[in-house]
DNA sequence: TGTACATCAGTGAACGCGCGTTCACTGATGTAC
DNA sequence: TGTACATCAGTGAACGCGCGTTCACTGATGTAC
C-alpha cells in the first residue's frame, strides 16, 4: 500500500543469494498462484480499510480477482486465514517503510536529534505523496473490530504496535543521551505518542476528507520533538 | 458512555423550565418507548465498538434488549436509522463531557493558557476513571466503515471532528493573544493534534489492552502545550 | 364515572437473499526415469 | 525424447444458516366527551 510512495529510498536490497540447493525458507511456491494469492490480499485490504471485515464479502474480493469462490478456497482455509495473512503482509511492508524512511535519515546524520528530526519530515513528504491520502491503517481497523479476530491476530497485532513503540523509544533514548529534554517526560510515552498521532491522523484524514492531515500532524509532533529537546 | 464518570462535575444543568403548553421541540415521547429505545441504542453501540456496525445484528441487540425483532422495528425503521440514532446521541454526550471538563478548569481560572492546562488535566483523569478502560469512538469507528454509511451520517460525524477541533483552537487562539509560542506554529494543526492523539490514544490502548494509554497521551499532549507557550 | 376511540409499544410468523463453506472434479505445469 | 505420475491452481454446483425486512395482528395506556 505505502512501498510505492517510497520506492527509490532504498539501495537495491542486497539478498545476499544464498548458496544453491540450501533450504529457502518461505517455500518456494510457483509463481502463478503466489500472484493471485496477493492479489487477493490487495483487494481484501481495500475493501476491510473501507467497509471492515465482516462487511468484506468473499465474492466481492473474487469478483474484483476475476477467479471462482472455490479457487478463493484453494488460497485460504477459511475467512479468517485472510485475515491473518492480510495483517502478516501489511505489517511486513510496514516495517519495512519505517526502516527505509529512519534508515535513510541516519545514513544522512550522526546527530541523533537530527536524524529523527530528518526522519520525521521524510515520513511527512511520504504521506504527502500518497495518491488519495492515506487508505488506512489495518492495525486500527482490526482493533475497532476486536471480537471478530482470534487470538493469533491479535497478538500479531499488539507485537506491530510494540515494535513501532520500541523503534520510536530507540531512537528518542539517544537522542536524550545527548540532549537533555527541556521538561521531564517519559520516553516511553513521548515514543507512543507519534504512533497515536500517525493512527489518530488517518482517522481525521477519513472523517473530514481531508489527505493533508497526516503530513501536518507528523510535523506537529516534530516541532514538539525540536523544542523538548532542541537548542 | 462517558457520562458517569464526569457525573458531578457540572452544576444542576439549569433547563429553565419553559412555559407550559409550549411546544417542547424534541417531542414529548411517552416514557416506556423511549427507554427501549436507548436501551437498544446502548447495547448496539457497545456491539459496534467491539465488533463493527455489519457485524452487529439486530438478533444480537434484541436478544440482550429482551424484545423480539418486530419490537426493534417499531424504534428504527431499518438498520441504518440505527447507526444515524446512535451517533447523533453519541456526538451530543461527547459535547456535554467537554463542555462540562472545559467549562469546569474556566471557572477555576481566568489565564487562558493555565485554564487550557487545568482541562487538559480534568480531561485526562476523566479517562482514568473509565472501567475497563475507553469504549472506543464512534466516529473513529464510522471512519473505518465509510462505505457502509450514508451522506448524512458522515456529515454528522465530519461536523462533530469539526466541532472538537474548534472547541480547542478557540481556547489556542486565546493562549496565544497572551503567550507568544516559542516556536512558530499553526494553531489549527496543534487543536487538531489533540483530537488525534486523542483517537490515536484510544486505538493504541485497545491494541496493547493498557488502559491507561488515553491518561498518559493527553498528558505528552498537556506538556507540548506547557513548553511551547510556557514561560 | 363510563364509554369509544386513538395511539403506543410491542408480538409472531414468514420471506427471500447472500453469505461462508464443502465436495467432486479438471486442465496445465513440473518432475522422475 | 517420451511416458507416467504428482502437484498446482483452479472450476461448478450445491448446502444450509443467519440476516434484514415485512405484515397482520394485539394488549396496555391515554384522551375526548
Amino acid at each position: 500500500m505505502l512501498t510505492s510512495a517510497v520506492v527509490g529510498l532504498g539501495e537495491p536490497s542486497g539478498e545476499p543469494e544464498t548458496a544453491p540447493a540450501v533450504q529457502r525458507s518461505p517455500a518456494p511456491r510457483r509463481a502463478k498462484g503466489e500472484a493471485t494469492r496477493q492479489r487477493l490480499l490487495e483487494i481484501a485490504q481495500a475493501s476491510v480499510l473501507a467497509k471492515g471485515f465482516a462487511a468484506t464479502s468473499i465474492d466481492e474480493v473474487i469478483a474484483e480477482a476475476g477467479i471462482t469462490k472455490s479457487g478463493f478456497f484453494y488460497h485460504f482455509r477459511d475467512k479468517n486465514e485472510l485475515a491473518r495473512a492480510m495483517l502478516q503482509r501489511y505489517v511486513e511492508e510496514n516495517d519495512e517503510i519505517f526502516d527505509e524512511i529512519f534508515g535513510r535519515a541516519q545514513e544522512l546524520t550522526d546527530d541523533p536529534l537530527q536524524s529523527y528530526l530528518l526522519g520525521l519530515k521524510l515520513l511527512a513528504e511520504m504521506t504527502r505523496d500518497l495518491p488519495g491520502g492515506h487508505p488506512g491503517c489495518l492495525v486500527a481497523s482490526i482493533c475497532y473490530q476486536e471480537r471478530l479476530f482470534d487470538h493469533q491476530v491479535h497478538a500479531l497485532n499488539a507485537s506491530s504496535v510494540r515494535r513501532w513503540n520500541a523503534r520510536f523509544h530507540g531512537y528518542l533514548t539517544e537522542i536524550a543521551a545527548v540532549y537533555p529534554p527541556r521538561e521531564e517526560v517519559s520516553l516511553e510515552d513521548l515514543a507512543e505518542t507519534l504512533t497515536c498521532i500517525f493512527d489518530g491522523a488517518i482517522i481525521m484524514s477519513k472523517a473530514l476528507k481531508d489527505p493533508g492531515q497526516l503530513e501536518r500532524q507528523v510535523l506537529s509532533y516534530r516541532t514538539f520533538i525540536k523544542i523538548l529537546f532542541g537548542r
